[in-house]
DNA sequence: GTTCTTGCAAACCCTTTGCACGTCT
DNA sequence: AGACGTGCAAAGGGTTTGCAAGAAC
């Protein structure tokens, strides 16, 4: 049986910028310039990544944008849902795309530091019916996983 | 159906520091006043606490450790799995007494900001397959559901 | 014109580190 | 005696905040 690996969907960047826009209206907040410009730049980041290496990437692109700018506006993008937030063991915030993943959980090995994304729908239907159990309705779920190799002398990603 | 809470286990508290006095022996680490006084209050906690909850629970009850400490000392419980840590959305480290809860994973409400700690086995099992699907073992996992309430004026545990 | 946003730097919080002193073996 | 652990304070990294200048409405 193949493995179920979660596979980027391709993203509408006009349909994100409508999405934001539209938030942004709702909201009474601004639409600036800068805030488009850093989901453009979040639309290109291939996967996981911090604020900061949003912020160094857009200025390797030539954007003038403080990190103040990028911390505020991942928030205002988080809120519409545009972005997800994870917190990873130990390390800083890392945000995605909520368009390029839909849905995904992670599995770690803690032998060789591989991280693999993953969707079971299977997942999905027991989250909902936990939540259920309490009388209440799942809206998301954030799974991790960490798991070793049976012979670590053969995982084929191990380290070193 | 009942909802499964994850229900506390009695503590024994001597089996918890011959644990530890192993783990530290087999370590070559010292075996201190400090660190088995630390592990005596983190039994006191009643569930998740902050090292600086832990540090500042200790001064009040006359104990002289410093903040160092509690932070090295909670990462040798970590090391042993007497602790647990769990890096919750956006906010500092939580620890917790492993003995105290096994294997529960946290629902939290995202109208009233509720936390419910559960236990499902079912989960558990679709863990093990998932890690298997890529050739690993499953050792630990953490789920955290975020959900609300079909009708928020009638949640029973609303804020305000 | 008023209010909100930006950029910068400083502040902030949590955690780790360096060093002198104390303690365990 | 030697090596490790402790306590203190300072450093460190990531994130937020205060304020003056600039942009959106």
């Amino acid at each position: 049986m193949e493995a179920p690996e979660a596979k980027p969907t391709a993203v509408d960047m006009d349909e994100l910028k409508r999405h934001f826009a539209a938030f942004l209206q709702e909201q009474r907040y601004r639409n600036t310039s800068e805030r488009m410009r850093i989901l453009e730049r979040v639309a290109e980041m291939p996967g996981h990544f911090t604020a900061d290496e949003l912020y160094v990437y857009m200025h390797t692109k030539g954007d003038k944008v403080s990190r103040a700018t990028v911390y505020s506006t991942l928030e205002l993008l988080r809120q519409c849902d545009l972005v997800v937030r994870h917190s990873f063991d130990g390390g800083s915030m890392k945000y995605e795309l909520a368009a390029r993943l839909p849905n995904h959980d992670h599995l770690f090995c803690t032998d060789c530091g591989r991280m693999v994304e993953f969707c079971f729908p299977q997942l999905r239907e027991l989250v909902q019916q936990i939540a259920q159990q309490y009388s209440l309705r799942a809206v998301r779920h954030s799974l991790h996983i960490f798991a070793r190799c049976p012979r670590l002398a053969e995982c084929p990603h191990r380290l070193g």
